[in-house]
RNA sequence: GGGCGAAUAACUCAGUUGGUAGAGUGCAACCCUUACAAGGUUGAAGUCACAGGUUCGAGCCCUGUCUCGCCCACCA
C-alpha cells in the first residue's frame, strides 16, 4: 500500500465493516479455554433481547472494550463474555403488542404457542442489539455468546432455585407485593419507580355505629374503603378518648368494623385517624396482621373493582375513586379535599401505576446473602470503583427486604415447584418429576409462575461459563477481572450477582466493579423520547465514525461525573481523528521505498525479515547514543515512553479520561505540532542521508506505538493505518502495547525533555513577537539571541537550524555579550533568561512595542511581588520544606532577571522614540 | 426523612499525597507555509458558589450556608 491509497480526509464509510471483519475472520476476540497466559474475563452487561442501542451502552461497551483491548495488546488471555437478557416482562409486551396488531391476546393464543411465537420474535429480531455493538467495535468473544434462556443457563437456574429451597432460602407466602394490573404480574420492590403525584387528600366521615357522631379519616385512596376491616387511632391521641367499644360504620356498604389502637398512626397526619386496608397497603397489612383484622381484597388482578366493592364492582379502580368520592359527597359524608404531593409507584415497564395487592408469591430470603455479598466489598475481595458506590450498596444490602422472584408472566424460567392433585405433595426438582414422589400418583402439575429475569441474571458470571460443569472456562476465568456497568443496576444486578456468586461458586464473581456514570444530553438533562433530546449513537457513527465518538466517550468519562453528549463534541474528536489520519499520510511519504537509497546505513535493516514480511522496510533504532540522532528526536521518543505509561495507568486504574487525554496531547501538541515539523529538515534531505534515516527510524517508531497506543480507543482506524504503513506486518491487534520491559524502549530522559522545553519557548518567544507586532509570516527574520548561560548556548548552537526553521528565520546568531550589538530597529523578548532580538528592516512602531514591553513588565512585576512577599516572610522560611524555599528563590532570580532585561529594552526603546 | 454528588474562563470539563490554576470548544487577529483549512501561528479571558477555620501557604483539608442533580424510604 502506498501513501496514494490514503484519502487527504479520513472517510470511516466502508473501513469499519472490513476490519471488523477481517477480525473475526482471524479469531481475535476468541479466547483461549486454557493458557499460560495471564488471564483477563469481562462479562458483558447482558443487553435486553429487546433492546436497541442507545448512549448508555455505548459507553458502557467501549469502556470494556478499551480494556479488553488494551489487555490483549498487554499479551493477556482475554475473555469478553457476551450475550443477551431474555428480559421477562419487557419482551413479553413486546411480543404481546405485535399480536395484538394482528388482533390476537396471548390467551387466545395459550402459553405455549405464545413462548412459540417469542422464540420465533427473538429468532428474527432478537439479536438487532448485538450487531449494533459490532458497530461501535466490540471485540466480544462471539462464538460463546450466550443467552439467559439456553438450556445451559436454564440448568443453573434450577439448580440455584432447587438449592436455594432446599436451604430454606426460598420460600411461598401472602404477602403484600406490587402487582402491576396491566402487565398482570407481581413485582419485586425494585422494580417499582416512584413518582411525585399530585393528589387529594380526602377526609371522609365513617359514623359511629351508636350515636350521630363520626370518625373523619383522611385518605388519599378512597376506593380502597371497601376493603377497610379497621379504623386506627393512636392511643395517646387525647382527640380520641373513651372509644374503646366502639365501632364505625363504613360508608357505601355499610359494613361494621373496629376501632384499633396502635402508636404506628401519626396523630399529625390529617385527622389522626386511618384508614386500615389490610389487603391493599403493605403498612396497612402489617396492622391487620398485628390486630388480626380481615384481609378484604376489593381490586382484582387487572385494577377493576371485584364482587367487595358492591355497587361498584366491575368499575376501574380509578373511575371508582371519582364516583365513590361523588357518592360520600351526596351523603354528606365528605368533609373536605385537600391537595397533597405524595409517591405513587408506577411498573417500571410499562409505567402503570401499581397495586399493593395481597398475593401468594415466591420469595427469596435475601438476609444471608446479603450479608455475605456486603462482606466480600468490605473485606475487599471485590472493589467498587468509584468507592463512594460501595456506601449506596452497603446501605441497600444492610437493609435488604426479601425477594419476590415470581411473576405471573409466560415468557422466562417456570419455577421448578411441582404440586400433586392426589396428596398435596410439593416436589421441587432439577428435572421434571412424572408422578408424585409421596403417592405415585401422575396427577401433578407444575407451578405457572416464571422467574424474575433478574434471578437468572444474578448467575451470568458462572452460568455463561458453564457452570454447574467445572469447566475449564470457569477454572481460567472465574472470578473475572472486572465488571463494567452503570449505576441503575447496582442493586438489580451487581448485588444480586455478588450474593449468588459467593454462594454457589464460593468466590466472589468480580474482582473491581467499575460503575461508570450516565449519558446525558449537552445541558446535562437525561435523554428521553418525550424530551426529544435523545442522540443516536448508530447515527453518530454514520457521521463521524466509530473511532472519534468512542474516543470522545473515554475523553468524557472521568469517574463520578456524567458524560454530557453533543455532536459538536464528536465533531472536535473526529477531527482528531483525521489530524491522525493526514500524520499517518506524512509518515508514509517519507517511509515507503526509501530504503533502497539509504545504501549500506546501519540504520535500515531489511535483512531478518519474515518470509511474508520480505517487503517490509525496516527502520530499527540501533543506536540511540549515536550523533546523528538529533535533541528532538530524543526528545520524542521520552515523550512517548512517558505517553505509553500515562495511557496504561489510566486503563488500569479506570481513568479513561485521563489516557485519552495523554494521547491526545501527545499526538496533537507534541508529535504533530512539534516533532513532525522538527523532522521535515531532515525528512527532505537537507541534513544528508545519515540524519534522514535517523529520522526515519524515529518516525517508524513513534508512530508504530502511536497506533498501538490508540488502538484501544480507536480501533478501526488503527488497523487503516496499519495496514498501510511500510514497517509492519500483520494486524495491529497482533502487537505488543510499548512498556518500559521492552528493550527495545528506554528512551526516557528528563534531562532532554526540560531542553527541548527551553527550546520550544525560544521558538514560541520568537513566534510570539512576529504574532504581537503583526510581522508578516512569509517575512524572514533576523534574530539574535543573548544569553550567558552554558547550558543555553549550547542547546542554541546545537539546534540552530531547527529554531530557524520553526521560526522562519533568515539568520540566528548567538551572542554572550550584552545588548550592545544588538540592532537598531529591533523588537526583543525575555524566555528563561535568554533575551531575543528581532531586528526589523523596516522601523518599527516604537508605541505598539512600549506598550507591548510594558505589559510584560506589569506581569512580571505583579508576579514578582509575590513572590518576594513570600521569601520576606520568616515563618515561611522557616517552615516550609528546603527544596520549596529553593524553587520559590530561583523563580525569583528569574523573575528580577527578566524585569531588569525589559526595563533595559524599554528604556531603549525610550531613547529612540527622541 | 436518610444518603450521595456537583459548583473552576463565554460553554463543557480536567486539576491523585495542600506550593499559588489547565485543556477542548467558542471568541479575536494573521496565514491556503509542499501531512492536515476537519489545518497553522499568536492573543484575550478565572476574587476556583458563599462564609468561617486549620496552615508559612487552601481550588484541594475541616465546619456551616446557598443553589442544582441523583438515589433510597411502608409520607395514610
Amino acid at each position: 500500500m502506498s501513501s496514494d491509497s490514503l484519502e487527504k480526509g479520513y472517510d470511516p464509510t466502508g473501513i469499519e465493516d472490513k476490519w471488523y471483519k477481517y477480525w473475526l475472520d482471524k479469531g481475535f476476540f476468541v479466547a483461549e479455554d486454557k493458557s499460560d497466559k495471564q488471564a483477563y474475563s469481562i462479562v458483558i452487561p447482558p443487553p435486553n433481547v429487546t433492546g436497541v442501542l442507545h448512549m448508555g451502552h455505548a459507553l458502557n461497551i467501549t469502556i470494556q472494550d478499551i480494556m479488553c483491548r488494551f489487555r490483549r495488546l498487554c499479551g493477556d488471555n482475554v475473555l469478553w463474555m457476551p450475550g443477551t437478557d431474555h428480559a421477562g416482562i419487557a419482551t413479553q409486551n413486546v411480543v404481546e403488542k405485535n399480536l395484538a396488531l394482528q388482533g390476537i391476546t396471548r390467551d387466545q393464543l395459550g402459553r405455549e404457542k405464545f413462548i412459540d411465537a417469542v422464540w420465533a420474535w427473538k429468532e428474527q429480531s432478537g439479536g438487532a442489539i448485538i450487531n449494533q455493538l459490532k458497530k461501535i467495535g466490540a471485540s466480544c468473544d462471539w462464538e460463546r455468546e450466550r443467552f439467559t434462556m439456553d438450556k445451559g443457563l436454564s440448568d443453573a437456574v434450577r439448580k440455584v432455585f432447587v438449592r436455594l429451597y432446599k436451604d430454606n432460602l426460598i420460600y411461598q407466602g401472602q404477602y403484600i407485593i406490587n402487582w402491576c394490573p396491566r402487565c398482570r404480574t407481581a413485582l419485586a420492590d425494585l422494580e417499582v419507580d416512584h413518582e411525585e403525584n399530585e393528589g387529594f387528600l380526602y377526609y371522609i366521615k365513617y359514623p359511629f355505629v351508636n350515636g350521630t357522631d363520626a370518625l373523619v379519616v383522611a385518605t388519599t385512596r378512597p376506593e380502597t374503603m371497601f376493603g377497610d376491616t379497621a379504623v386506627a387511632i393512636n392511643p395517646n391521641d387525647e382527640r380520641y378518648k373513651n372509644l374503646e367499644h366502639k365501632r364505625v360504620m363504613l360508608p357505601l356498604t355499610n359494613r361494621i368494623i373496629p376501632i384499633i389502637h396502635d402508636e404506628y398512626v401519626d396523630t399529625q397526619f390529617g385527622t389522626g385517624v386511618l384508614k386500615v386496608t389490610p389487603a391493599h397497603d403493605p403498612n396497612d397489612f402489617n396492622l391487620g396482621e398485628k390486630h388480626g383484622l380481615e384481609r378484604l381484597k376489593v381490586i382484582d388482578d387487572e385494577g377493576i373493582m371485584n364482587e367487595n366493592a358492591g355497587e361498584y364492582m366491575g368499575i376501574d379502580r380509578f373511575k371508582c375513586r371519582t364516583m365513590a368520592v361523588e357518592a360520600l359527597e351526596k351523603l354528606g359524608l365528605l368533609v373536605k379535599k385537600e391537595h397533597l404531593k405524595n409517591s405513587v409507584g408506577h411498573c417500571y415497564r410499562c409505567k402503570t401505576v401499581v397495586e399493593p395487592s395481597l398475593s401468594r408469591q415466591w420469595f427469596v430470603k435475601a438476609g444471608p446473602l446479603a450479608k455475605v455479598a456486603a462482606d466480600a466489598v468490605r473485606d475487599g475481595k471485590t472493589r467498587i470503583i468509584p468507592s463512594n458506590w460501595a456506601k449506596t450498596y452497603f446501605e441497600w444490602l444492610d437493609n435488604i427486604q426479601d425477594w419476590c422472584i415470581s411473576r405471573q408472566i409466560w415468557w422466562g424460567h417456570r419455577i421448578p415447584v411441582w404440586r400433586c392433585h392426589t396428596c398435596g405433595q410439593v416436589m421441587v426438582e432439577e428435572v421434571d418429576p412424572d408422578k408424585c414422589d409421596g403417592c405415585g400418583s401422575v396427577d401433578i402439575s407444575q407451578e405457572t409462575d416464571v422467574l424474575d429475569t433478574w434471578f437468572s441474571s444474578a448467575l451470568w458470571p458462572f452460568s455463561t461459563m458453564g457452570w454447574p460443569e467445572e469447566t475449564d472456562l470457569l477454572k481460567t476465568f472465574y472470578p473475572t477481572s472486572a465488571l463494567v456497568t452503570g449505576f441503575d443496576i447496582l442493586f438489580f444486578w451487581v448485588a444480586r450477582m455478588m450474593m449468588m456468586g459467593t454462594r454457589f461458586m464460593g468466590e466472589v464473581p468480580f474482582k473491581d466493579v467499575y460503575i461508570h456514570a450516565l449519558v446525558r444530553d449537552e445541558h446535562g438533562k437525561k435523554m428521553s423520547k418525550s424530551k426529544g433530546n435523545v442522540i443516536d449513537p448508530l447515527k453518530i457513527i454514520d457521521s463521524y465514525g466509530a473511532d472519534a465518538f468512542r474516543f470522545t466517550l473515554a475523553a468524557f468519562a472521568a469517574q463520578g461525573r456524567d458524560v454530557r453528549m453533543s455532536e459538536e463534541r464528536v465533531e472536535g474528536y473526529r477531527n482528531f481523528v483525521n489530524k491522525l489520519w493526514n500524520a499517518a499520510r506524512f509518515t508514509m511519504m517519507h517511509l515507503e521505498n526509501g530504503a533502497g537509497q539509504s545504501g549500506n546505513s546501519v540504520l535500515v535493516q531489511s535483512g531478518d525479515a519474515e518470509p511474508e514480511d520480505a517487503n517490509l522496510i525496516q527502520f530499527k533504532i540501533t543506536n540511540i547514543a549515536d550523533k546523528s540522532y538529533s535533541m528532538s528526536e530524543h526528545w520524542i521518543l521520552s515523550r512517548s515512553a512517558a505517553t505509553a505509561e500515562a495511557v496504561s495507568s489510566g486503563i488500569e486504574n479506570y481513568r479513561f479520561n485521563d489516557s485519552a487525554n495523554a494521547i491526545y496531547q501527545f499526538v496533537w501538541h507534541e508529535f504533530c505540532d512539534w516533532y513532525l515539523e522538527a523532522a521535515k529538515s531532515a525528512l527532505y534531505e537537507k541534513e544528508g542521508q545519515k540524519r534522514r534515516d535517523a529520522s526515519r527510524s524515529v518516525l517508524a517508531k513513534v508512530v508504530k506505538d502511536i497506533i498501538i497506543m490508540l488502538h484501544p480507543f480507536m480501533p478501526f482506524v488503527t488497523e487503516e493505518i496499519w495496514h498501510a504503513l511500510p514497517t509492519v506486518s500483520g494486524s495491529v491487534m497482533e502487537a505488543s502495547f510499548p512498556a518500559d520491559n521492552d528493550p527495545d524502549y528506554t528512551f526516557r530522559n528528563l534531562q532532554v525533555e526540560k531542553d527541548m522545553e527551553f527550546i520550544v519557548a525560544l521558538i514560541s518567544g520568537i513566534r510570539n513577537i512576529r504574532g504581537e507586532m503583526n510581522i508578516q509570516p512569509s517575512l524572514q527574520l533576523n534574530v539574535i539571541l543573548q544569553t550567558s548561560d552554558q547550558l543555553q548556548k549550547r542547546l542554541i548552537t546545537d539546534n540552530t537550524s531547527l529554531i530557524e526553521n520553526l521560526s522562519r528565520l533568515e539568520s540566528l546568531t548567538l551572542s554572550d555579550s550584552d545588548t550592545a550589538d544588538a540592532p537598531v530597529s529591533c523588537a526583543t523578548g525575555v524566555v528563561m533568561g535568554t533575551t531575543i532580538y528581532v531586528s526589523l528592516k523596516e522601523v518599527i512602531n516604537f508605541d505598539k512595542e512600549e506598550t507591548r514591553l510594558e505589559k510584560e513588565l506589569d506581569k512580571v512585576t505583579k508576579e514578582l511581588i509575590s513572590i518576594s512577599k513570600r521569601l520576606t516572610n520568616e515563618s515561611f522560611l522557616d517552615k516550609a520544606p528546603d527544596d520549596v524555599v529553593e524553587k520559590v528563590k530561583e523563580q525569583q532570580q528569574m523573575l528580577q532577571d527578566k524585569r531588569d532585561k525589559l526595563t533595559l529594552n524599554i528604556n531603549k526603546i525610550k531613547q529612540m522614540r527622541l
